[in-house]
DNA sequence: TATGCTGTATTAGGTAGCTAGTGCAGTCAT
DNA sequence: ATGACTGCACTAGCTACCTAATACAGCATA
């Protein structure tokens, strides 16, 4: 898993960033063990506090469970959640850009081609299908 | 102009986006004086040197131009450019909406989906004309 | 029951960012 | 030239936030 400390977003963000992408993808399956708080804190070199702070944040989420002396594992609803929490955060940031335009008086057209316009610039990758093509475990 | 000290955006780029929303929009006028720093810090009950910021950073975008003794204008191409940074702005909230969607493997038309349901929750508001409708100067 | 794993809690250090205080410098009118 | 306005520059304090250090508590297995 690539963390970057440098950047300006917090480290324990980006690990909420990516195991709520691999949640959502299906590549952790539901209560599937997650790596351990310390384990991950050692493969990232970081505190084993800022994993816990990400894996809190997730279990507040709904995304996850905590077990004392078990470990963390993925919620039975895991994958549904995490999905909604995406189509969430997406149509925040559309609400977003959308309210910016409406302050600057762009008009509806504006908008739409702007929006169809991104949409044509990010194509979405060739999709593998689910985890059998990912790695079998948190690898990298 | 209103200013919410407590809100986690700082004071200063409330300022901004207010600004910028007025040039935008053409509330301001090209060579127009805005506000001097120390009248809209004492409006503001801020210190001048966050509304300096505010206006530095205008500036530095090309929005305004600042002449020592004399005051802050604005540019006078300063409407044009306020547009073009607004759009690049919704672009900006877009492509992390997008973003945000493709690495939760949501499809195209999912993503289509939402912005057109985003799109229709916020109508835009009945428009007045210009500055005609609006307040002659920066009085509130 | 002892060892080694797991998560939990509390405290403290460090840092980046925002805001404020104060003084300098340019312009214009009287 | 003096006063009153303008923007500018430097410094310092403060606060919020992230990260780390360290110790505590539960579970499983030999």
């Amino acid at each position: 898993m690539p963390v970057d400390p440098h950047s300006h977003v917090p480290i324990y963000e980006q690990i909420i960033e990516h195991i709520h992408g691999r949640i959502a993808t299906g590549v952790y399956q539901p209560d599937e063990p997650l790596p351990s708080i310390r384990a991950l804190a050692l493969e990232l070199l970081v505190n084993p506090n800022t994993v816990q702070r990400a894996y809190q944040e997730l279990e507040r989420q709904g995304l996850v469970y905590m077990r004392k002396g078990l470990g963390v594992f993925v919620a039975s609803n895991g994958r549904t959640t995490a999905r909604s929490k995406s189509e969430e955060a997406v149509r925040e940031r559309f609400s977003q850009g959308i309210d910016l335009g409406r302050s600057a008086r762009l008009a509806e057209q504006t908008l739409r081609s702007l929006f169809n316009r991104t949409l044509r610039e990010r194509p979405s990758p060739p999709q593998g299908h689910d985890r059998s093509s990912s790695d079998k475990r948190a690898s990298s």
